[in-house]
DNA sequence: GTTGCGTCCTGGACGC
DNA sequence: TGCGTCCAGGACGCAA
């Protein structure tokens, strides 16, 4: 499932084929929850520049507006050419945009958890937690002090309050599991210490910048925009290896379900 | 305002 | 082999 180093990983391989592209012509599945419908308001336009802001793909475009794609669980993007015209009832494929260089934008999104939107450059306000989320983690504004900080704001568990994206951006359940692993914080803790705090902080920004030089983790439908698969699913220490013994002291993986998400653990290092 | 839970959605794993 | 059930999970809405 795409998370900040699948979407960085997107990002850096995409512009090169979209920045400095006409948008001729845009499409999107129309459902009754209206999550793509609005990739035709694009066509038109021309990407200036292709950002990202946690797992958000972020495409400016010439008139102040940009063009918003959430990957959710199963998205994934994919350029060819365009004489390849997406038939209708494609599978899985939810938008597409046709460039002015002959080339096609696909997004296939088999369960539809993905999201498109073209909003006035800047105003997340439709979006509320693009709208609403903490820093970029890999950026100097996510410093210990404030992520102590945000952590203290709340009573809710640890694992919970990363995936809210409130305290830092960008991270999922496997980067939840692997920051707390590797900082030995108990994924139901409600409080944690300025200290372990601070190892928090320092585990998500280690786990992230593996996973981005590892070009992300594919464990079921993760694909990069040329269809290649990530690496980072051979470094994992603890997402997905419940029953397999710790790393770091043997004791058995457990895996329990919290505030309706699924968290893998070691009952020994990471003491409730 | 905060918290916790349900919903959306479908492919894959698993059991019978 | 085929069918039914369960699980996975990010964002968001809603009730308490």
């Amino acid at each position: 499932m795409p998370e900040l180093p699948e979407v960085e990983t997107v990002r850096v391989e995409l512009a090169p084929h979209v920045v400095g592209r006409r948008i001729v012509e845009g499409w999107g599945f129309i459902s009754p929850t209206a999550k793509f419908d609005q990739a035709a308001a694009a066509t038109g336009a021309t990407v200036t520049a292709l950002g990202r802001r946690g797992k958000y793909l972020l495409a400016s475009l010439d008139d102040d507006r940009e063009l918003v794609v959430h990957l959710g669980m199963t998205g994934g993007l994919f350029v060819r050419p365009a004489v390849d015209v997406p038939e209708s009832g494609e599978a899985h494929l939810r938008a597409w945009w046709r460039f002015d260089d002959g080339n096609l934008l696909a997004f296939r999104d088999a369960r539809r958890f993905g999201r498109v939107a073209v909003v006035p450059a800047g105003h997340y306000e439709s979006l509320p937690t693009l709208f609403a989320q903490g820093p970029e983690p890999l950026d100097d504004a996510f410093t210990p002090l404030g992520f102590w900080k945000a952590l203290r704001a709340s009573d809710r568990r640890m694992k919970t309050q990363l995936l809210s994206q409130r305290p830092v951006a960008g991270v999922g359940n496997i980067y939840a599991d692997e920051a707390l692993w590797r900082a030995a914080v108990h994924p139901a803790r409600r409080r944690i210490s300025r200290a372990q705090a601070f190892e928090l902080h320092t585990a998500v920004r280690e786990v992230l910048a593996a996973a981005i030089a590892n070009r992300g983790t594919t464990l079921r439908d993760y694909r990069a925009p040329d269809g290649s698969r990530g690496d980072n699913q051979f470094h994992l220490d603890c997402y997905g290896r419940s029953g397999l013994p710790c790393r770091r002291c043997g004791t058995v993986l457990v895996h329990r379900t919290y505030d309706a998400r699924t968290a893998t653990f070691c009952p020994r290092c990471q003491r409730s």
